[in-house]
DNA sequence: CCCCGATTAGAGCGATCTCTCTAGAGAGAC
DNA sequence: GTCTCTCTAGAGAGATCGCTCTAATCGGGG
């Protein structure tokens, strides 16, 4: 890490607290620590503080989130097989990383929703981007606009509760359910196109 | 609430506080203002401190929570379509109350899965519980073991994600999608059988 | 060389954190 | 009454919180 600039060293640090402890619990002196960047450094690049750079790690780790799902669904020419061997990629990742979820924004969004206006709109920018992202990859793979739309926001929700379930019972079965889910739901929309 | 244990109070007010702003964002300070009780009987009848008492409130909430399915789910013939209106009334309830999730075990779990191992475990419990109930209740209604486990766990991650999105987002459309991707495994299970 | 803005460096402020401690109120047994 | 045990009551300890402040350091233009 020692050739990023101390500003892009502080974002993925916080981004890396966060998805481990949630924003509330992540104090500033650690993040310092973490960071390796002195208080200074810290208050000068962020004026507004712990928070701003808590919506900026979330800004900058969101958008590299969604860039792994045509990454993961190009390889299968069978939309609905891909996105069930899709979600059972993330289930076998998790396991092997001891079940530590790589994105924090699904960890702070909940956190944050009611007490935190700024980073609730920092969240909530990152899922409408996440949401338009997928939507334009579905639709590339045959979907009408509104059945992309509408898979979209299935395959992130399925996607963000299985993280959670599967983080607390140390268990690759949300995961795995949670992408048949969505895989029939696809299958659903195919079979209904076609009659 | 004047009626009712301070214990019980105690519970009730750290489930609320958790369900608005997580665990590392409730102070003890704050907690016995919204419970109106002295911190001795707090440390008086949890001695494990904050800790306990999340645990406690987890264990408790989480409980009352899981018995709205059947509640949700009894009055529809076809269990596939009652699964998309359980969902589309989730989401009507949750927009008419100011997208307020009504259980805290969702917001909380993703916080603590890595740094406290104690609430963890409660999470665990209680989503362990969740599966195992909503498993008995799709037997019941006709699915395999396995089947009944599978869509158990599906139903709920989708559930636990699409709140989390549709909080943040404040909008239904997490939870619609959700449902009708569950409703779609629930149906494909049921095309299966019946070949 | 000097100068100047950008950045680093961390001590310290007031507030707040979890938790401990002592004092006493209240109810029941005798 | 008085002894006992449970629970209430909140002040205060000790640590940590987010943040501000001043001084030092750095690199490039004149």
């Amino acid at each position: 890490m020692g050739s990023m600039g101390t500003e892009e060293r502080i974002v993925l640090a916080m981004a890396e607290l966060m998805r481990a402890q949630g924003y509330a619990a992540t104090g500033v002196n650690q993040l310092t620590r973490a960071a390796n960047a002195p208080m200074g450094s810290l208050y000068h690049h962020f004026k507004g503080g712990k928070r701003e750079i808590a919506a900026a790690a979330l800004r900058q780790t969101g958008a590299v989130y969604i860039q792994l799902l045509p990454l993961l669904l190009d390889p299968h020419e069978d939309l609905a097989a891909g996105i069930e061997a899709a979600f059972a990629a993330a289930a076998a990742d998790m396991r092997d990383t001891g079940w530590a979820n790589m994105c924090p924004v699904g960890t702070v969004a909940g956190e944050v929703a009611d007490a935190e206006p700024r980073l609730r709109e920092a969240a909530a920018e990152v899922m409408t981007h996440w949401v338009d992202e997928a939507s334009a990859y579905l639709t590339g793979r045959g979907l009408s606009g509104a059945d992309a739309r509408d898979t979209a926001f299935a395959l992130l929700s399925a996607l963000e509760g299985a993280f959670v379930m599967a983080r607390t019972l140390r268990s690759t079965e949300p995961l795995l359910a949670a992408g048949r889910a969505v895989a029939a739901r696809v299958a659903a929309l195919r079979a209904a196109r076609e009659l």
